[in-house]
DNA sequence: CGATGCCTACCTATTAGTAGGAAGACAACA
DNA sequence: TGTTGTCTTCCTACTAATAGGTAGGCATCG
């Protein structure tokens, strides 16, 4: 079935912030991407920032749908987080996304608008508190030793994740994605 | 003794990178910033492109030489280390720059200006070529133990200090910042 | 003198956003 | 059945503000 028109603008709309943050695309280029005139991208995002917030709501409601059914349908913690680390290094190796949105607009964060900030700072506390109780089902089960509570790992680990994502492109070297994680998941097994 | 007006640009024009990248700020921005006109900020700085190149290598050699003289008067290899992180607690913490030019424009790393790109590019490596050697003396002095190579060890703590920047700045929580490189370096003490 | 620093005044392109209309889809209804 | 009316989608055409950048003049200083 063919994306609906808002479905393609949002699509459009999330590379151009994962490549250039939140000034780094207009109204024009989405319009120029897929053929159609700027008034009506108004229509369905009447300005801006909607547009963003909708964009970012998207995305941390998908994020959190994968990670949820992650944990739902993986059973062992380690193969959880290999998993998560499996997805952004597939993204970083065939450049379909290469970076994390909300990763992207952190780095805007002054400039962003309230709700979309506060939408940033929302993704990235839901999402250590998914990596927190990933380790600490793995330390209670004996597959994972951590030197710090779950918590402060998890932080670690999302540090870890977003540096890496931009060191990959800062180099332009996609291996050096896994390079840093990879040492970084190993010292967590027990 | 009084800044110069080009240097005044420099220092304005920088602190406007730190908060929103190279699309997040305007001739116009500094114009107002430092009560000069708009045309005269071009006098200095012909283009943006050519303004950020200056401000970037600036950065960069004020970075570099920084990191050799902590080398050079610094004799433990972990003071050097805590001394350069200390350096970045300070920074987050009094919100002075809470953010590295470098990593900011790493992120928008598709739309920059060539030679802009490529600067980012070598700072990045520099930096780890930096904290690899201050690893690796550390390691032949037994003051470190690395599970890895210096070098790969280096790009994790890159990574580490640049993601731990992102999170303290998308959280606002300055103390996050020492929160997630503590353990970090903790665990590369023997 | 010439170079430097800063100015006024201007330019063109692009920015986000608006007003209002045409065309089609889809009911409700006589 | 045809005929409304409304809703959605997209359009042309426009706006004011801002973007980066240019031309040329006026002081000042060595």
């Amino acid at each position: 079935m063919e994306l609906s028109t808002s479905e393609k603008i949002l699509d459009v709309a999330q590379s151009l912030v994962v490549a250039g943050g939140y000034n780094g695309f207009s109204y024009a280029d989405i319009s120029e991407a897929i053929g159609i005139r700027k008034a009506s991208i108004h229509h369905h995002f009447p300005t801006k920032a909607a547009l963003v917030s909708v964009l970012v709501g998207r995305y941390v409601r998908q994020a959190q749908e994968g990670l949820k059914s992650l944990r739902d349908h993986v059973p062992d913690p380690v193969d959880q987080l290999d998993a998560y680390l499996a997805y952004w290094q597939k993204c970083v190796i065939d450049s379909s996304e290469p970076f994390c949105v909300c990763a992207m607009l952190a780095s805007e964060m002054q400039m962003l608008p309230d709700e979309v900030a506060r939408q940033v700072r929302l993704h990235f506390q839901s999402l250590a508190e998914w990596l927190a109780s990933v380790l600490k089902s793995g330390e209670e089960q004996g597959a994972f030793q951590l030197d710090v509570s779950p918590g402060e790992e998890a932080q670690i680990l999302v540090a870890s994740v977003h540096g890496a994502l931009l060191s990959a492109r800062a180099l332009g070297d996609a291996k050096l994605f896994l390079a840093i994680l990879g040492p970084q998941v190993a010292r967590l097994r027990a």
